[in-house]
DNA sequence: ATGTTAACTTAACAGCGTTAGTCAGTTCAA
DNA sequence: TTGAACTGACTAACGCTGTTAAGTTAACAT
């Protein structure tokens, strides 16, 4: 079955394909033999429209990172900062799996540049130095990835039988895994929360 | 050569030997043929000592673990959060390769339970409710691991190439990992200031 | 009509974690 | 002192991985 009329494969394709593996089966359940199988077709096929596993990872990581919105500092600093973090966080949480992948390269990829430079700029523009500005956009990167990183090991306990062994009270392990969600949700909330408290006091002394 | 006089191996060299690799060559640079290599045996060899992969990793990280301190919880939970997380980061950032690994589990791991008892615990005793002082827990959480994937992702532009490229300029590759080294602890001395900051003052209303 | 390119195929390579089976040195009981 | 059991290594091999090479034919350009 050589160069079929209408072709098999599209880059679109072979992302979907694979994000919905590593959704379902973890970044380590995608392997490019599966990934083909589910688009059915052979492996090597794969290669005809990326050169790499790692580029084809790459590219879904830039999918999932445009969905982050910065546009919330259109209405002031601490508006922006919200929403750029919840907007952020949400993006990684709706895929954990891939967070470990997607967290390697925000130095290089294009579309976290282009983030990173709205936020440096939405900071700025209301008063805040430069280098607070940096320190201030990694330190949101830090509690966003945190606790996407949360979620992500979350995945890890669906080998449910860790936690019935250690607490065999408990005996519904969905329970435990929504009350978990439920705890980082919260707790991320309440991280961003105190932490720009403690920017807007540290921003009224300065001016 | 079957059943040496004195034994090549144990754990707690292959643990070492594993972590230097780690250290040198990444995480995926890591393979059980390597590190047999490296001690100067055959892989399956190993496997004497160790069930699986997973669980040499496992000790690795729980060594790592160990080092981090919560003793500071003593002299109030303003000190003992900022000693506990600096600790904590300071622990993660002597090997940033295994972080991702390390990462995975810390639900599970005995040495991190201990140690997230204890910190709930000094939170507790100083008056914080045991939601907050779940939350807070967690949240200091996240800023440890989000500042150690950063000083991790970093490992990745030893690739120098990629930067050089896009800022002919700058010509000094090593300079810019130190400043982004720099970057990242400023940030993080910052974040865990305004975040434990903004926390004083929510303090101060419930009491 | 012919040559080139496009999109697939199967076969294969090197490396991975791991298992099976073998073997000699060590330790302990009779 | 001998024999059995155990220990700590070995080589060979299985099935998996990402990736490359070579072959095949449909589609497109001249």
């Amino acid at each position: 079955m050589p160069r079929p009329t209408t072709p098999l494969l599209s880059q679109a394709g072979i992302r979907a394909a694979a994000l919905e593996i590593i959704d379902r089966d973890g970044l380590d359940g995608l392997s490019m033999r599966k990934l083909a199988a589910a688009l059915g077709v052979s492996a090597p096929a794969l290669y005809f429209h990326y050169p790499t596993k790692e580029q084809l990872l790459d590219d879904v990581a830039s999918e999932i990172i445009e969905k982050v919105d910065t546009s919330a500092f259109a209405r002031g600093w601490r508006e922006g900062l919200f929403g750029w973090a919840r907007s952020y966080r949400a993006a990684l949480a709706e895929h954990p799996n891939i967070v470990p992948f997607l967290v390697r390269g925000p130095g290089q990829r294009d579309a976290s540049l282009r983030r990173a430079d709205a936020v440096h700029g939405g900071l700025v523009a209301a008063g805040w130095p430069a280098r607070d500005a940096t320190m201030i956009g990694a330190s949101t990167k830090y509690l966003v990835v945190g606790a996407a990183m949360g979620s992500f090991s979350r995945g890890f306990v669906d080998d449910v039988q860790v936690y019935l062994d250690r607490y065999p009270s408990l005996g519904d392990a969905h329970r435990l895994r929504e009350h978990a969600d439920a705890v980082d949700r919260d707790s991320f909330e309440f991280a961003l929360t105190m932490f720009i408290d403690g920017l807007e006091a540290r921003l009224s002394q300065i001016h």
